[in-house]
DNA sequence: ATGAAAGCGCTAACAC
DNA sequence: GTGTTAGCGCTTTCAT
């Protein structure tokens, strides 16, 4: 592996380094001709310059680095496709590191990417950290002013920028639309509660009920426990007397599987049973009837933490003040909760 | 941001700058007092090396760059899981970066991960790229031997490493299946033919009714324009009389829209159609009945491809013989072509 | 018009 | 035991 470097290019050319360089980027101070043949050369060879040097050089990479849990997430995959698109506007890369949802992943990336490869990153807690509440990893960045902005999951307690959602609220209007379709006998499918965010749609789901002078049945509200089969645990809802006539599980895959528990005991959907899930995503628009969902909107989310990110990146202003932006929820009606499904509610 | 360096921390504890660096590295030249000293102000600082000056220096990264369409397809994020179990367990971190199907994008990510960002690169070209057939960005890194392994969809002219599976095989073999299942009004919803994968499905399509001796209705062969709906494009084909008995889409997403249409003509699954897709993702498993698909193995994929890699980053000779490594693919039945499924046939 | 030199942050061979 | 130096690839100021 040669690759073309300055010094190499200036030996061949007989000239020395500064000038070849000088020379790459069209200064007036090199004569037309020597300027041809350093180009010509360069066209020939290839020669594009090493990016760590360039790096180090001007302490600045262009880069943006983005820390997610995992891919082929579909809502993950909505907030970089936001985030690479105002990236991209302004001139920056975005790479992406996996956390694996583990805590030392977490912060083995963001310092990789916060040690050089690049500007500013973005990203959303690990599983593990947020079991686990350990966040000191962020302190020296936060501390020292590394342009950071959390998006989806983020640890409340630090001085940090976040882009989320109001998981209490959309949790309360995806009950709520339960009730609204006649519904009563509402179940939950939700996360364990160190889960924030399922912990929070789960109190807007009792918020929703509360607000109505309805009760709370506790043996309908369901925390899945990932490490089991998901069917099993859910199967469990299908077994009441009389069975639930409306559950809100607090994500697409939950919903779905569900939806489709109930086909195999033959409930009719939505008259027996109406499902509504959380974030809209691919499974949502391929289950039968479709998933009515609550939307995330997740390319925005990606769009504002980029944006916030940005301002950091070039106000260089130390610290940074913290900033929470909350983005809009919304809910789409589709087949699982009404027989007249309206897409954008 | 004033993140500590040796030479910030050489003048802080009045040592020089090598002192500091073999005191961090353990070196037995330094003084126990003295490295205790440089160990705990970096410590409190919590001085972490800049990657970009490591990286210059040992012309080596420890990374390894991955360039995907997009994010967000299951398939591919199995690849990536795979990629990283064999990167990590060998010391290397991933990084992803997103063509977005773009040529562009696919050039310069390239371009960044090989000049020095990372130590090796994986990848499946974007759809334009093969659209348009145009691989010259590929050449200089293949020509300088830069490490550089294709999965899925790869240059077939080019000389170089990649791991794929065997889709016209896989095509047949899903064919044969609605076959046994004793189907003959056989369709088939495929993709735009210069996407090779598809093209070669269909042809394993093609191969199986062939092979038994039945004709190819042209009719039922369906390709999909991704810029118009699908569902009224798969749609046609329940309009024609009589209808088809069985259905091989060569992705999933097609694969799911084309059941749930036959859900709603009242279409019984299987009996009166039997539905097969391909790539065993998250889509397939939260249908109802869920689909039987082929399984493409990405993990394996992602391995193999990993590997391959890090014998070209190891082994360093020039150039790396190109090598095509087939991944097995399999048969997952499930409920879509059968009333008696297994899981693995 | 061209080149030398310093420096970005780090390492390692070589003094002392 | 500690420091000096050169150099990774590049830019940029300051000579010449």
């Amino acid at each position: 592996m040669k690759k073309p470097t300055l010094k190499s290019i200036a030996k061949a050319l007989g000239v020395s380094v500064s000038t070849v360089s000088k020379a790459l980027k069209n200064s007036p101070e090199i004569s037309p001709r020597t300027r041809e043949r350093i180009l010509e050369y360069c066209r020939l060879h290839q020669y594009e310059p090493n990016r760590m040097a360039l790096g180090l050089r001007h302490r600045r990479t262009g880069i943006i680095g983005v820390i997610v849990p995992q891919t082929g997430h579909y809502f993950f995959s909505r907030v970089i496709t936001g985030i690479q698109k105002v990236a991209e506007a302004a001139g920056y890369r975005v790479l992406i590191a996996h956390s694996n949802n583990e805590s030392r992943a977490e912060r083995e990336h963001l310092q990789l990417l916060a040690n050089g490869y690049a500007d500013g990153v973005l990203l959303t807690l690990a599983k593990e950290t947020l079991q686990k509440g350990d966040f000191r990893h962020f302190l020296p960045w936060i501390q020292r002013g590394f342009p950071l902005v959390f998006f989806d999951r983020y640890p409340e307690k630090l001085p940090v920028s976040a882009v989320i959602i109001d998981d209490t609220e959309a949790g309360r209007r995806a009950t709520e639309h339960l009730l609204r379709m006649g519904k009563r006998r509402l179940a939950l499918i939700s996360t364990p509660v160190y889960l924030s965010v399922g912990y929070r749609r789960e109190l807007g789901f009792r918020k929703a009920l509360n607000d109505n002078g309805l009760p709370v049945d506790e043996n309908r509200i369901l925390r899945i426990d990932e490490r089991r089969p998901l069917g099993e645990q859910i199967r469990g809802l299908f077994r009441q007397t009389p069975p639930p006539d409306g559950i809100f599980a607090v994500n697409e895959q939950y919903a779905a599987i569900a939806l489709n528990l109930a086909h195999e005991t033959g409930m009719k959907i939505p008259a027996e049973l109406a499902v509504i899930g959380f974030s809209d995503g691919i499974i949502a628009r391929h289950t039968y009837p479709r998933l009515s969902t609550v939307v995330q909107h997740g390319f925005r989310m990606g769009q504002t933490a980029a944006e916030l990110l940005l301002a950091q990146i070039e106000a260089d202003e130390l610290p940074p003040k913290p900033q929470i932006k909350i983005i809009d929820t919304g809910l789409v009606v589709r087949g699982s909760t009404s027989a007249y499904p309206v897409e954008r509610l």
